[in-house]
DNA sequence: GTGAAAGCGCTAACAG
DNA sequence: CTGTTAGCGCTTTCAC
């Protein structure tokens, strides 16, 4: 069973390995016949390029990494797959790593993209600071970078894709108090986090702006489990701390907060609003459905793509930031 | 920024690229101190091996394809850890690709893998029978298959893990008739997915031997989605057909079938006891917590990726079907 | 113990 | 329009 080569091709046409090439590649300098006679045969014979072959000559991997910080909920899924929308099409190949929240991880997964000669490497950051120096030597070692979601907060010299945090947080809280909720409970995510900080900073503007900021109904988490919700609404309880509503900073803590209500009887959104922040399926999938800050994830994937693709085209090619359009979708959860 | 190839230490070091070559690999034939001296060179420079180069050298692409049904539940995320566990460590890179439930796509996928001269593939159907002819294809080519969880009909020569789905469907179900459940409905999923078969023959296997089987209780989907499982147990529900618990394929249809429920007031598990097959992490985010039959996952991938690293290393190596011990999860959704 | 040379599959000057 | 040749980075005979 082995592969036909472009000198198997010549053998059989007694044509050289050059000339099979070219009419391969749709080269000009190509007597139409021959060219004919060279693609019945590749068709026949069932050659298939070698890409190792074109990537050593080409001095590319044709290889793009990937970090996430999980893969368990469907907001990775989305972003991955508009990547391998715009990517594979045009022959990259997708290293994907999950740095499972965990910066150490994050690191090794760089690590491991760095010995795969990446071309390129996309990232999700799980902590704002904690690797700024190898972004920083990856970058200048001449591996372009792209952010989205989660950015780092150095400006370095890198493409980013993101949606207004502080802004579609300042939405989303607005929302809840025309709905006649006062009393907004935020769990904002641990702060090693630059869109915690962000959406956090919009739920404050608001919530000064209608002199109803109470500091006592902001809670940092640790992580990002549903667990962490969890935890965030019993502390509220068992402090007596009154909230008429919750926004979360992501769907997974929402839903863990609407757990901890449900648990307890706490009527949703009769006594308690709940409102999140991210748009996964998630927020379709739980009873009752969560209202939430959408993101264009599929689209976010693909920007990321187009930016690192712009970034290897041409090394020097400006760094850009692309700020994507997020909608706020109402369902049961609130109002 | 360019990359350090062994030329450079060659030249550095006024050896010949082969004597670098052999120090770098090992090679016994090396003086102890030329091979310090060249390692430290390659230290120092920061000389990494071209993977491209070797994968020529060798025939190998060193990529493995994978081709999933769906990324959004947490199933193929988990699956696609464990084979990250085993093949990133030694070098392989993945294609990772979503079928979206549609055999169509998952011929394209397929493919599109085939383009990518992937070393093997690992495969999780759509549809049990309906690219048959593909599968067989390729594994003539041979390019070595393994089937996962959801394995096709005909007896290919490939390699498969799988859980036994007959009977841990049968022990759920018998479990649900031992917490004084009788009339149990089960939500099977599309008849084209040889699993949804097998458990609705384990089901079946048990209904009647307690002689509480009644065909109007057994509902086939066409779709995976959690809107399925809302509309299988509406049908009951319009129909009047009375039932005390459901029994579903996947945890998604589950969380469609709790959802009706919970729309209508009926409580869980109180009126209706809910369980799944899947026990993924979905099955303890949403309340009540599901009750379901837990696969291992991680280890469901991991033995994957070691089946086809077999078959990669010896084309002729022999077919195996691993048979993986799922546990069943006792929560709140049942009694 | 080390070097020279060939070759993996392909493309691209360079000739003719 | 077609063929010859060299070379991408590396390993591996084959000499010495």
């Amino acid at each position: 069973m082995k592969r036909i080569t472009i000198k198997d091709l010549s053998k059989f046409l007694s044509l050289s390995t050059s000339t099979i090439s070219r009419a391969l590649l749709n080269d000009k300098n190509v007597n139409d016949e021959t060219r004919k006679r060279v693609m019945d045969a590749a068709a026949e014979l069932g050659y298939k390029p070698n890409l190792t072959a074109l990537n050593l000559k080409s001095g590319q991997s044709k290889t793009i990494g990937v970090v996430v910080p999980e893969m368990i909920t469907p907001f990775s899924a989305k972003v991955l797959e508009g990547i391998q929308n715009v990517l594979y099409p045009l022959g990259y190949r997708l290293v994907i790593t999950q740095s499972d929240e965990n910066p150490l991880n994050e690191r090794k997964n760089l690590q491991l993209l760095e010995g795969f000669n990446v071309d390129g490497i996309i990232i999700n950051l799980c902590h704002e600071t904690y690797n700024n120096d190898l972004y920083q030597q990856i970058i200048s070692q001449g591996t372009p970078l792209v952010f989205f979601d989660r950015i780092p907060d150095k400006s370095l010299n890198a493409s980013k894709v993101i949606v207004d945090d502080y802004i579609n947080s300042s939405l989303m809280v607005e929302y809840l108090i025309k709905t006649g909720r006062k009393r907004i409970a935020h769990i904002m995510g641990p702060q090693t986090i630059r869109n915690a900080v962000e959406r956090a900073n919009g739920y404050k503007r608001i919530m000064n702006k209608y002199h109803i900021f109470d500091e006592n109904l902001i809670i940092k988490t640790e992580g990002m489990t549903f667990e962490y919700g969890k935890r965030a609404v019993k502390h509220w309880s068992d402090k007596d701390i009154e909230f008429d509503s919750i926004f979360a900073f992501s769907d997974t803590l929402a839903i863990g907060a609407m757990n901890f209500l449900l648990e307890n009887n706490i009527k949703i959104p009769g006594e308690v609003a709940v409102a999140s922040f991210s748009g996964t399926e998630l927020s379709t999938m739980v009873y009752p459905q969560l209202t939430s800050v959408q993101q264009p994830l599929v689209k976010m994937g693909e920007t990321a793509a187009e930016l690192i693709l712009e970034k290897i085209r041409d090394h020097s090619a400006p760094s850009k930031t692309v700020l994507l359009d997020a909608v706020l979708v109402y369902r049961d959860s609130t109002l």
